[in-house]
DNA sequence: GTCTATAGGGGGATAGAC
DNA sequence: GTCTATCCCCCTATAGAC
């Protein structure tokens, strides 16, 4: 029995190793790009047991898409459908939410974007993005300050792409900026950061304008 | 003589062919995804004929790609640099520049936040961003006001993020925007359309937020 | 300049031993 | 479950005829 957990746990603990090593190499070079030997070279397993365990390139990529668009967009749930704070604290959380985590693996925006574009077997149809966001507390809350006349009249899908343009356009587009005006990776970060506080205080007064 | 000419134009008309081809091909699948033999079939040409023009897969990419962000940034020089126009105006006249020209060429936003982002022979270098934005009339009046007090200091790369996030973000995440709202392609040109009067709005409230 | 044919190699996947 | 060896297709690039 013993026998068997530790079997059971070395076998999953390849899977795994596999899986991290498909995840780092998928998000750095994107799908086409990567070869199934790069993943075994760095997961240090042999080739044959990609195949093995997830049968193909494919079948291993969809599986870390799925995942990391799911933890993407599942991150932002709790905090647009927190019931306790206000419409422009949901926009300050939301910035520290991504700011903190992209900073951390600053490949994700750009693989998401990259990826999704070549639209590989409409995995995006697999999330529920739509039920996330349009039942979401948030946009309910934007609806109520718009009928109290407390902001002016747009759509809220204007009010969401200027929340997530503003927290993750400078990420996406992190290697132009940084040569277009010289900054340098610690500058960069310094400037990201001073944007958790901004990106609250310019929505708020775009709200209103 | 006249033969001579004629030769030459079905020879740089062929050239043409491919370059045209390539430009779609790689605007649409990218580098790593296109194969020499789209671009052949798309060119209606004979495959050893994009070797004999281009030499290679690469070197054809290469003049793409610095075609593509040459004609991408460049764009912004006459709006940036005018001196008859005020900031706000700027931001009215890229936003109605960008939008106008990527309901066009809508794969281009993309196009070149991935395929830059696996730096393919540092072509960003030779695109003198740099000194196209640093010595912009856009900055300068942008520090001018900041010294008369008009606007809220903050450093104008944020200013620049902003306006470029809002304009572009959108396009760049169009998938998952159309997605996670369920709004079909005419409605989301509408917004875009919309934007371009909404935005100028909006950065002159944040500016002074 | 344009074609056919093919070299040459890389990459995904599998067979089969252990 | 893991390894070695290998298949075989596909893709880039070129040789060489026209």
């Amino acid at each position: 029995m013993a026998k068997k957990i530790a079997e059971k746990e070395r076998d999953t603990s390849t899977e795994e190793k596999i899986k991290e090593a498909a995840r780092r190499v998928f998000h750095k070079k994107g799908f086409a790009a990567t070869r199934t030997r790069d993943i075994a070279e760095e997961a240090d397993i042999n080739l044959s047991l990609l195949n093995y365990y997830f049968r193909s390139k494919e079948k291993l990529f969809e599986i870390i898409m799925f995942e990391t668009l799911g933890e993407f967009v599942k991150g932002l749930f709790p905090v647009l459908n927190n019931e306790d704070t206000s419409l422009v604290e949901k926009v300050s959380a939301v910035a520290d939410h991504y700011i903190d985590s992209i900073k951390e693996e600053p490949e994700i925006p750009g693989f998401i974007i990259s990826e999704i574009r070549h639209n590989v077997n409409n995995i995006l149809e697999r999330i529920p993005v739509k039920e996330i966001l349009g039942n979401s507390v948030i946009v309910r809350q934007f609806n109520e300050e718009l009928q109290k006349g407390n902001l002016k009249d747009v759509n809220p899908i204007q009010f969401m792409m200027n929340m997530l343009g503003l927290v993750l356009f400078p990420f996406i587009a992190q290697p132009l900026i940084m040569n277009g005006t010289g900054v340098n990776h610690e500058e960069f970060i310094k400037l990201m950061d001073q944007r958790k506080k901004l990106i609250p205080i310019w929505i708020e007064a775009m709200l209103k304008a």
